[in-house]
Parts: C-alpha cells; structure tokens; sequence
RNA sequence: GGCCACGUAGUUCAAUGGAUAGAACGAGGGUUUCCUAAACUCUAAAUAGCAGUUCGAUUCUGCUCGCGGCUACCA
C-alpha cells in the first residue's frame, strides 16, 4: 500500500539526516503489528543497526520519536526489543476508510492494456469431468478474474482433448452394445453417456482377457493383446484417414460429451471465449519442427526422430517428431502455441495443468524460447497438485466419489439439507430456495478447493461431507447476508460520518484489513494464486464478526458513531462480495 | 537409480528470514431478555530428523527418513 511506501521512505529520509547514509527502502522490513503487541504497523529495526551504530531499542527509539514528528500519521509508538511498532493516527483511518468507501472501483486496477490468454479445464471427451478438473476450472476460472481485476485483459479459452485410442474405445463399444441409443433416449447426460460406453469397453477388454493367459497383470500393457484393442487401434486410423462413417459417429458422440460438459459448465459458472480442439491441432507443428531443423536448434536422429537436445539446460533429449514423421503430444501443443499467438498475439499465456505435466511444460516453453519465439517468455504453467482421497489418488475405477457432477450435486444436497435444518428459509419462494441451496453448496465447493495454495496437494475424503462452518465459504456468505441485514434497517438516511472519532481495536482492525485488499488482488495476480484472496476474505469476515459481536452499531451511542459503523459494515460487505467474486463465489442477501 | 514437489496440533489448512508458529474442524467449558448462534468466547494440542548460514530459520543450504509425481517415438 501506499502508506507502507511512505512510512519506508520518510525512515530512509530520517536515517539520510541523522547519519549520512542512503538506505535501500528494501531495507526497511514492514509487517502488521502482531496482535499481542499495540500498534498497527511494525517496522523490524534489526537490519538498520549497522547503519545507526546503537542498540536495537536506540534505534528504535529514535526512528520512532522522529516518526512521530515528521511522519502526520503516527500518533504513537512503542518499542520492544528490535521492533518498532507504531500506531497510526484514528484521523489517518477514519479518512482511510472514506477514501475506500468514494471509491467505487475499490480494488480494481486499471486497464494495462496487457493480453492475457488463459488455457484452462482441457478435458477428455471420452469421459466426464471428475474432481481434478473441479479444481481445475475453479482456479482457472478465479485467476481470469483476479488478472481483470489487476488490470489485465483475459481470454479464457479451453482445450479438447478429443481424438485418440480413448474416444474410439468408447465408439466401439456403443457400436456394439449401444443399439442407437441416445442420452435423449436414455436421459443420461451426454458425457456420462459416453463415459459409460468407456468403462463398458473396460469392462468387456477385461472379460477377454480372462481367456488369455501368460499376462503380465499390468492393464495398460495387456489390453494390447485383446481383439477389442486391435479393433479400437483399426478405428483409430480409420479416423485419421477421414473414414466417413467412423467421422460421423465421431462427431455425434462428441457432440454429446460437449452437451453434457456444457451443462457442467454452467452450473459451476465458468465459460469460454474460444474453444481448441486437439483434433484440429494434431497435424500441425510439423512446420515448427521443421523450422527447428533449419535453424539447427532441433536435431534428426540416426533413427529419422527429430529431437531437441535439452541437456544443457539440465533436461533431456526430447523426440518431437516421431521416426515415421508422426506428431507426438508436445508437437501440436508447440503448434497450439504458435496458433494463440497468432490468434491472440498475447503477452501472457497461462496454462492450468496439473503438476503431472511439470516436465512437459518446461520442455515446450524451452523449445519455443530456442526457437527464438519470444512470445514464449510469456508462458507460465499455473501448476496444481492433484486432488486425492485419503487413500491415495482418485482412480477413474473408483468412479462415484470422484466424480463432477456428483461432487456438486451432494453438496447441493448438504446445503439444502442444513439450510432446512436451521431454519433459514422463512418467507423464500421455492425459486428463491433452490437458488440458496445453489449459492451455499457451491460456495462451500469452490472455497474448500480454492483455499488451499496451488501447489499444494488437496485430500478430500468422500466419506466427510465438505464442512459449512468456520473456514469456510457459507461463513463468509453469512457474515455478507449479516452485513445486508443491517443496511436493510439502516435504510439511506445515515450517508457520511464525521472523522471526529475514538476507534475500538477491532474497528481498527477492519479498517486496516480492508485497506490491505488492493495488495491482496495484487500479490494474488503476481503469484498466480487464488488462496491469497480466499485467505484474505476469512480474516475480513472473522473482523466483522467480532465487531458486530462486540459493538453495537444501529444502536451505536451517538449518531456519528452509528454512521460510520453503517459505512463500515458496508464497505466490509462490497469488499467481501468483490473478493468472493474474485474466486467465482457468490453471495446471498439472507441465509 | 536420476529429476521435481511436498512433510506444521488428532484432522484440514496459514505464516515477504523476524516477536510467544496462526486458524478451522474435532475435544472440553462459556455466551441468546442484545442489529441473523452457519456467530462470538475460553482451554488443551504441532514445525519429520540431523547439521550448516544468520543477530534471528517453519521459511535459505546440505544430508537422512516419509509420501507423491515425472523419468514414452502415451496424452
């Protein structure tokens, strides 16, 4: 913040004064006073003794007394051992808090002009969505926002992973067992439809194979031997070589998973500007490769592959190309690159992948940047770790728990559930209800997910329901529905307030933390981390509540007092219903 | 084997190299003639281990142990 910059710039211009010396304003380590201590900010004075010559506390001592003078906002100090913590003015607040509550566009930053193309969900479209790309899209979508809210403008665009063995596994099997059925015909939504005729193939690879013997007991290697395989690799390159029949069927069935995936979509609130198909991007990248090989930065093997040597940056050879000229899956996502940046000639392009493709990422960005593309410095990999049950990684095959559409609907389920049992519902239209439910299971969702860093592995057990009290999404949309609650009764009549105040801890406090939210959409932008946001707004809503607990505010002792408690209420409330925003998250007006 | 992450209360998560490591759930106690108790409040409870750098290490470095991922002419 702004204060934070001054208060480091009027310590180097006393430390200038008294002792000849130019500090780096880095130098001067800031923090919030700890709770325990009084003050509001602390300046760590351990780093600036060498320069003073004295004691932790004479420096302290002195940098605070002269603070006290010079600075117009320090209205007291203390010093305890190496820390000097000071107390800004209640004056310097109260007008702190008007100036955040004139501001309509609090927190947004503006527009830098800056493209960013934002690659998110990619699914498969043999089979439905499940808890990763839950995760997936629920940081995907919550990084979009927070880049707008930075200043950056977004392009959210998606990838199908819709061609390959896969899809045709699950083609041969509806071919064979599905008697033209239809999700119409069955109403099963169109991905699990499909999803089914997947694990159907599974299942009946798997029956073959009973007959087989001399199997290595490894799935995925002895399926190979299967008649189901070999028919599945024959529609494979029927595919590839445009076979109409096999194209139709193709179609429809992606058609289906798309429909299904779409409705998925709009549940959870996440959209596309542009949609990439990998069926459309497979056969490109063969130029790129090709230029590689006439700037001689990729090389053809003895054997005919064609490889970039990585070693020197401390990874391997890695084969782009395969020896009969076929693309591998790092060909057409060099090629995919290239496309964007055509499409978009973006500065930024960000890629939600989960960590199993860590490597994968460094190698593309690597191959591209050789090839001179310097676009490609704007790649980041927004990397996240996967999502596991208590007992290890979610496996397809243990299906339910893990699934998307079912995740969503059980926690719909609680929230009605809950939100019955407490009551909550008086005077709601069954509409007004459904649409409740809707908020709070998936507020609860999408907080549980998002609250947790990126990289950090999420354990999610099937069996425990995801909490709705304490750190959690519906506590923050009830400490929002608490907020308009009170500006319900508090009506227009109480615009404004005077500055002539004592401020309480906690009123401190929150004005304090609503004064940190621009750094927090800022440090979240930069770290490409939505947990900094969702962290922040518990910490808010935790305030709130304490001060609503503590101090009455439509009763408030004077009438100046009342007005600003109201506005504070209010700013706290559009701070929240900004930030929840932020993640994708919204909030009701009564719960 | 090599490479990359991660390891914090019983459990799930926090902590720009800074003070007595914060929360939540769970456990145990308290608060409702008071603006929504999905709330507030008190208590017990943790940095995997060993060295090193530093005035100061959960944070940086090295080693050990543990868990996961990658190590394909799969995607």
């Amino acid at each position: 913040m702004i204060l934070e910059q001054t208060l480091k710039q009027s310590t180097a211009a006393i430390f200038k004064e008294e002792f000849g010396v130019d500090i780096p304003l880095d130098s001067v380590t800031i923090n919030i006073t700890k709770k325990e201590h009084e003050g509001d900010y602390t300046i760590v004075v351990f780093p600036l003794i060498k320069i003073s010559k004295k004691s932790p506390e004479q420096t302290g001592e002195l940098l605070g007394s002269k603070l006290l003078e010079k600075s117009g906002v320090v209205g007291k100090y203390n010093v305890i051992k190496g820390f000097l913590n000071l107390s800004l003015t209640d004056a310097y607040w109260l007008n702190r808090l008007k100036e955040i509550s004139e501001n309509n566009t609090y927190g947004t930053f503006p527009a830098n002009h800056k493209k960013v193309v934002l690659e998110y969900c990619g699914p498969n479209t043999n089979k439905p969505l499940h808890i990763g790309h839950v995760r997936n899209m629920l940081l995907g979508f919550s990084m979009s926002e927070i880049l707008k809210a930075a200043g950056y403008d977004v392009t959210k665009v998606n990838i199908y992973n819709d061609r390959g063995i896969a899809i045709c596994k699950s083609m041969l099997a509806y071919i064979r067992y599905g008697n033209n059925s239809t999700p119409q015909s069955t109403g099963i939504k169109g991905d699990h439809f499909v999803g089914d005729w997947y694990v159907k193939w599974n299942e009946k690879a798997k029956e073959e194979l009973e007959t087989f013997s001399g199997l290595t007991g490894d799935f995925d290697e002895d399926q190979k031997q299967t008649t189901l395989f070999k028919e599945a690799q024959e529609m494979l390159l029927k595919w590839e070589a445009g076979d109409a029949e096999t194209v139709e069927l193709w179609k429809k069935m992606n058609d289906w998973v798309k429909e299904g995936f779409q409705v998925t979509y709009n549940v959870m609130g996440v959209d596309f500007q542009k949609d990439y198909f990998e069926s459309e991007t497979y056969l490109l990248g063969k130029d790129i490769v090709e230029e590689g090989l006439q700037k001689n930065i990729f090389k053809k093997r003895v054997d005919g592959a064609v490889i970039v040597d990585l070693t020197p940056d401390g990874l391997d050879e890695k084969v782009l190309l395969r020896s009969d000229g076929t693309s591998v899956y790092i060909t057409q996502d060099l090629a995919t690159a290239q496309l964007r940046h055509e499409d978009f000639n973006m500065e930024k392009m960000i890629y939600v992948v989960a960590n199993e493709q860590d490597y994968h990422f460094k190698v593309l960005k690597l191959a591209l940047q050789k090839l001179g593309k310097k676009w490609a410095d704007g790649i980041y990999h927004l990397s996240y770790a996967l999502v596991e049950s208590p007992t290890g990684r979610f496996k397809s095959r243990e299906g339910k728990t893990a699934d998307a559409d079912d995740l969503i609907s059980e926690v719909l389920r609680i929230a009605e559930e809950k939100t019955k049992e407490l009551g909550k519902i008086e005077g709601f239209t069954e509409e007004q209800a459904k649409e409740l439910y809707k908020t709070i299971g998936l507020g609860a969702l999408k907080y549980f997910v998002l609250r947790v860093n990126p990289y950090k592995k999420i354990i999610f057990n099937p069996e425990e329901s995801i909490d709705f009290h304490g750190h959690t999404g519906p506590f923050v949309q009830y400490t929002h529905a608490r907020i308009k609650a009170i500006m319900r009764k508090a009506g227009e009549t109480t615009k404004g307030f005077e500055t002539l105040l004592w401020l309480s801890a906690v009123e401190r406090e929150l004005i304090i933390h609503l004064s940190e939210y621009e750094n927090t959409v800022q440090a979240a932008a930069e770290k490409y981390d939505p947990s900094e946001v969702a962290n922040y707004i518990y910490t808010l809503a935790k305030l709130y509540n304490k001060f609503y607990h503590e101090l009455p505010i439509l009763n408030a002792a004077t009438e100046n007092e009342k007005k600003f408690r109201i506005a504070l209420s209010n700013e706290t409330g559009i701070v929240i219903k900004k930030a929840m925003k932020l993640l994708g998250i919204e909030v009701p007006e009564k719960m």
